[in-house]
DNA sequence: TTGACTTTGACTTTATTTGACTTTCGAGAT
DNA sequence: ATCTCGAAAGTCAAATAAAGTCAAAGTCAA
């Protein structure tokens, strides 16, 4: 196996492990612990964990020196969508979810297939064990949920 | 007999063999087990496991590279999700929809995007409003309307 | 005998690993 | 305040490890 890989894995644990989903860490010893050169360490970072997947990272020299690796939002893709979800109040009616869903494909920032596929879980066809006076709540607030998964 | 043709054999051995019927090698190591240059493993897998023959081929190259051979399904058969769609009860428990998800992504039935949002859809994240005895049939229903609006 | 399919190998591109050397930072010492 | 030194991290290029490309040469059935 890549130590690469192992190396990716490692900051991807710390990650998860921290609250505030970053790593920092110490380049020299974390190259010890698995066992690499320590300029092998800046290749994963320069190789995997990119701002164009997502990662932002700083690091300083010198005696208490480390690195920091954080995920980020890319926000030219946030944006956006992030605009409609918040625009979503906490009831939809069904015209309005078909409405909106149209807009975004138009403009398109999500598929005609994606939108395929939310459409169907906003249909009242899929909600009839639900109580009426619930489903226009239900519509908004899956809407929101796919289309904030959707940028992810 | 052809070299080809016991590379290609080989190759499906291997897929078959495997829990998932993906096929993981590497080239040089293949090449020089079935005794031949590795180029010819490259021919092998342009002619005989084209996307229009339902395999899809992924890979990479330098230190711990590799070649993935993965069968997909065609469009056109896509009964087996109709099948899936089937199965599913009325209800339909978090996890239970997770693992039907995923199953469908390695199969190649959905794509990685779309099962994003279904699961999106699928959480309870979204079923604030909804009384929590109706939660899994709610589930059950979406996914259902979903995977068949997907196929269309 | 021609044309599609195969085989082969020289050369190219990409990815990873390693280590020597450089730059930057902070803490004391002057 | 400045200098110096040691502790980090950064840079870069060479060595190695794979896979990809392409065209020439070979095979074989219609």
């Amino acid at each position: 196996m890549r130590i690469s890989d192992e190396i990716t894995a490692y900051i991807l644990h710390i990650m998860e492990q921290t609250e505030n989903g970053a790593a920092e860490l110490q380049r020299n010893v974390l190259a010890e612990e698995l066992g690499c050169v320590p300029s092998q360490i800046t290749y994963v970072l320069s190789s995997r964990f990119t701002p164009a997947q997502g990662y932002l990272v700083e690091s300083r020299r010198g005696g208490g020196g480390y690195i920091r690796i954080r995920r980020v939002t890319p926000r030219e893709q946030m944006t956006p969508l992030m605009h409609v979800v918040n625009s979503i109040g906490d009831e939809l009616v069904p015209a309005a979810a078909e409405a909106i869903l149209q807009s975004m494909v138009y403009q398109g920032f999500v598929s005609k297939q994606a939108a395929g596929v939310m459409a169907a879980a906003l249909s009242d066809r899929g909600y009839r064990e639900i109580p009426a006076e619930l489903r226009d709540r239900l519509r908004a607030s899956l809407l929101k949920q796919m289309l904030t998964a959707y940028t992810m």
